[in-house]
DNA sequence: TAGTACCA
DNA sequence: CGCC
């Protein structure tokens, strides 16, 4: 149920799209993914504030947050490593809701531990807008909100509980977006609790 | 402007 | 809000 003014066109949830057993399979995936691609925490650009969240990538390109910038690049941070293949459970996802759409580069990997939150922000770190950014969510529920495409455009807030894919695709694809709050204890999926959200991106043009 | 505060 |  959504409360509050209603997201923008081309906005998409699409609850329980992957049921317990294909989420079961997605962990164990990503923990594969993580072991080589571990976990670092993102900070702002010019101030260095962290993020509450923690981040990897997987795919040919992985979105990054430092000192210096927000950028999207071939290898992790800390490892200097390439990013890990992205799983085929994915690709599968993305061919499925964003058929029109050249194959996805980028699965940013976000983990919420259960007092991590994001603030409202825009997507727009990506050289095309045309392909939606796909995401899944995966663990204890969260409380998201939506807005429009301005700032101060009016928002509406929702619950993401595990397996729900949402799509931001068309006038959705630059709104505004964050995580209000973890619902601690909501999920039995992740054994130390939490959330963890994967956003599909397309990053560079098709050529 | 991916931080924070606040959110009716 | 206050930051670059």
């Amino acid at each position: 149920m959504t409360k509050g003014h209603p997201p923008p066109a081309g906005f998409r949830l699409l609850p329980e799209y992957f049921d317990r057993e294909a989420q079961e399979a997605l962990v164990d995936e990503l923990r594969l993914v993580l072991a080589k691609a571990p976990l670092f925490q993102p900070k702002m650009p010019k101030t260095g504030k962290a993020f509450s969240v923690r981040m990897s990538n997987c795919g040919s390109l992985g979105w990054v947050a430092d000192i210096n910038g927000y950028r999207y690049q071939p290898t992790h941070p800390t490892t200097g490593e390439k990013w890990p293949e992205m799983p085929s459970a994915l690709r599968k996802l993305w061919k499925a809701v964003a058929a029109d759409a050249p194959e996805p580069e980028a699965c940013l990997i976000n983990y919420y531990a259960t007092t991590a939150k994001m603030g409202l922000h825009q997507d727009k770190d990506e050289d095309m807008f045309s392909s939606p950014v796909v995401s899944v969510s995966l663990g204890d529920t969260a409380t998201f909100r939506i807005g429009g495409t301005t700032r101060k455009a009016p928002t509406s807030s929702m619950r993401l509980t595990s397996g729900d894919v949402v799509v931001l695709g068309g006038e959705s694809r630059l709104a505004y977006h964050g995580i209000d709050r973890v619902l601690p204890g909501s999920s039995t999926l992740l054994k130390n609790g939490g959330r963890i959200n994967l956003t599909l991106r397309r990053v560079t043009p098709d050529q």
